[in-house]
DNA sequence: CGTATGACGAGCC
DNA sequence: AGGCTCGCCATAC
């Protein structure tokens, strides 16, 4: 059945609606959630879209690459840091999380 | 319509 | 641990 792109952007966004607070989730696992097993980069994607559309109900902060780290550049990776760091997810001194302690679903 | 690009990830070295 | 390569596929040009 073919998915026109805004359900392919709308099945990414429900699913990181569904991470809970003070969780993180990969965008390989977010993938997953949106049956779109093994194509983390369209996750990337559609986050990337959320800049313009400016929608506050999609967490995109709680979204981190596998190694538990934030995949934007430096200055907006501080700012995905502090709204994390703000619902209790800590980071080392390199920037990243523990996906085991704070990974959704471990 | 062919190429390049990218908020990724697994595998190798 | 850290860097490279390659597969992935919607978009941009």
């Amino acid at each position: 059945m073919k998915r026109t792109t805004d359900s392919l952007y709308t099945l990414i966004y429900h699913a990181v609606k569904r991470i809970p607070k003070g969780r993180v989730a990969t965008y390989g696992q977010i993938a997953r959630l949106a049956g779109l097993t093994g194509q983390a980069r369209l996750v990337g994607y559609a986050l990337h879209n959320l800049r313009d559309h400016v929608d506050q109900s999609v967490p995109w902060h709680r979204v981190i690459n596998a190694r538990g780290a934030s995949s934007l550049p430096d200055l907006d990776a501080e700012l995905q840091r502090r709204l994390l760091k703000t619902e209790g997810v800590a980071f080392d001194r390199r920037g990243r999380t523990d996906l085991l302690r704070f990974g959704w679903k471990k």
